[in-house]
DNA sequence: GCCGTTTTCGGCCCGACTGTTTTCAGTCG
């Protein structure tokens, strides 16, 4: 274990996959050698992937072991942290405009075309490049023209992107992909559509909805495919594929593919990148070529396959749940049979909100509605501060009342309390005794050091009447990064406690994330599946924490409430308490 | 820069689209 100053010196995942993702960028803008970017880019990848520290572990010389960083690399963390900087990064930063790398990634642009600006035209920044492009120096270029200018000056007119900004919510994206396959199967030109890309991986955020369909007049399902009613603006509409952005900013891709080979192209278009790479390089091995038109042999016949069982089955796999396809593993497993059966459901939810608090509806409603979704059990987990002066007692007999209305659903008295800055609950230790189920969460204190916030949480989990922590890491996407823990600790110390810790399904938290819900649960811990509803509607955010789960590797073993609630409840009666 | 039931050297997935070309480089997923 790091002790708690040395620890809070040290970078986070994320920094360090940033510095690593800019020394690729720096270095593909200088011309460098396209595999040694990539051994960058997979190694920040890898990082940002990573459940543990990783400059905690390239200081013990443990880096070298996650797939991807190799000495080198593990080299340059270790620098990072001894010197606070990179001497090769450094280095490039001086000799090329930082600036010039937002200028690569403007769509459209690329390394040689941005270094050609730099190099031609002076342009460093994108306030350089706007210039250029409205003074028409940019199509003066041999090999740029003026629908190259035109679509520079598109693509700055757009508001800045802030980090992860141009990503939307997979809370957004699903629905909309819904709307689509209902609205593209309707036709009688389609004959199968699928969801494919990210959103079939169920990835936490995605940058843009990928269909794909079979049908006997593409051209027709185009037509009506780009009529779909919330359309804003048509950016592509070919034979085979069109494209839409959605009034809510969402871009919708559909390409109309042959039924020989949907199994082929299906597989290809729901990634991800790092599983198809993986995928082919293992295919290579084996002496055949696998592409989104079929699988080649070293005869230089190619196979097509209908559906995607088949092509995994031809290349020596089981087929892959889509959730795992993220090169993480699953290959290797898939190969041996060994994957594992993921979760598919929960039976109770146990997180939400009642009017008793924060929630716009009464226990009885939230009752009605968690029964209509087919739950037998749902714990009333409202913020202990809004239960005190006996407000507490009147809630309860109203819990009990709806016991007695609703028939096949049990209805918990559980509550949510806040962990305080010394590590306390604000609900007296024998008030806690008597609830069915306790979520315990950190409220304020955000900017406390790694060192205090893990004390806090731990003391949480040890407390024994806290059956599960929610939302540990506080996230919430695209607005507030998670606080500084040592997230190994807390995983240690709720697998010794029996203590769950929660996948929040609010689609910005989905806290737990992937990564770390895989980790936890490798550790022994229980994690439990809650929607923390404010709102009969909300209900179905459980289901974006079960889509969590799955992305976690979890099974029904590892999620607590995919078990009924007598399978849940002896904990509470074990030795611990 | 990483990696290794052929290898510590010599590989590293594959194809489509776009704009600007007249055979292709660059970009994208």
């Amino acid at each position: 274990m790091i002790a708690g100053d040395v620890a809070d010196a040290l970078p986070p995942n994320d920094e360090l996959a940033q510095s690593f993702e800019l020394l690729a960028d720096l270095l593909q803008l200088d011309g460098a050698d396209g595999f040694r970017l990539n051994a960058y880019r997979t190694a920040a990848q890898r990082i940002r992937d990573s459940a543990t520290p990783v400059a905690a572990l390239a200081l013990e010389g443990k880096a070298k072991q996650l797939d991807g960083i190799g000495k080198t690399i593990e080299a340059k963390i270790v620098e990072r942290v001894e010197t606070g900087e990179i001497a090769a990064l450094v280095r490039l930063q001086t000799a090329i405009p930082v600036g010039l790398v937002d200028v690569m990634h403007v769509p459209g642009l690329g390394p040689k075309t941005a270094r050609r600006l730099w190099t031609d035209l002076g342009v460093e920044d994108l306030d350089g490049l706007r210039d250029a492009a409205e003074q028409n120096r940019i199509s003066a270029l041999p090999g740029l023209g003026e629908k190259s200018e035109q679509r520079i000056l598109e693509s700055l007119a757009r508001p800045r992107a802030d980090v992860g900004a141009d990503r939307v919510l997979l809370g957004r994206a699903l629905p909309l992909v819904e709307r689509l396959i209902a609205h593209l199967a309707t036709h009688s030109a389609c004959e199968r559509v699928s969801e494919a890309g990210s959103t079939r991986r169920r990835t936490e955020t995605v940058k843009d909805v990928d269909l794909i369909a079979t049908s006997n007049d593409s051209t027709a399902l185009l037509d009506h495919f780009v009529a779909f009613p919330s359309v804003a603006k048509v950016t592509a509409h070919g034979e085979t594929k069109a494209t839409f952005v959605s009034q809510d900013g969402i871009a919708a891709d559909l390409r109309v593919v042959s039924p020989e080979c949907y199994g082929n192209l299906l597989q290809h278009f729901t990634g991800s990148k790092a599983h198809n790479v993986a995928l082919r390089e293992e295919a290579v091995r084996q002496g055949l070529s696998v592409s989104e038109w079929g699988i080649e042999d070293a005869d230089g016949s190619v196979t097509t396959m209908e559906t995607e069982e088949e092509v995994y089955a031809a290349l020596g796999y089981a087929w892959i749940s889509p959730e795992l396809r993220e090169n993480a593993g699953e290959l290797e497993l898939a190969r041996r049979g060994e994957l594992p059966a993921l979760v598919d459901s929960i039976r109770g939810d146990l997180h939400m909100h009642t009017t008793w608090s924060d929630g716009r509806a009464s226990v009885e409603e939230m009752a009605v509605a968690a029964k209509a979704q087919g739950l037998k059990y749902i714990a009333i987990c409202d913020h202990a501060r809004r239960l005190r002066d006996g407000r507490l007692a009147e809630q309860v007999a109203e819990i009990v009342a709806a016991n007695d209305r609703v028939s096949g659903l049990r209805v918990l008295s559980g509550v949510e309390v806040d962990i305080r800055a010394d590590g306390s609950l604000d609900m007296p230790s024998e008030l806690l005794a008597e609830r069915d189920w306790v979520v315990a969460s950190v409220h304020s204190g955000f900017q406390d050091s790694r060192e205090k916030l893990t004390t806090r949480i731990v003391a949480a989990i040890e407390h024994p009447s806290v059956d599960c922590i929610g939302h540990p890491t506080g996230r919430k996407l695209r607005q507030r990064a998670p606080y500084d823990l040592d997230l190994d600790a807390i995983f240690a110390a709720a697998a010794a406690t029996g203590t769950a810790l929660e996948i929040n399904g609010q689609p910005d938290r989905l806290d737990l994330r992937d990564v770390h819900a895989r980790a936890a649960a490798a550790a022994g811990v229980k994690i439990v599946c809650n929607s923390d509803a404010h709102s009969t509607r909300a209900l179905a955010y459980a289901d974006f924490a079960v889509m969590q789960a799955r992305r976690a590797w979890l099974t029904d073993e590892q999620v607590l409430n995919a078990g009924s609630w007598r399978e849940v409840a002896p904990r509470r009666a074990g030795a611990s308490r």
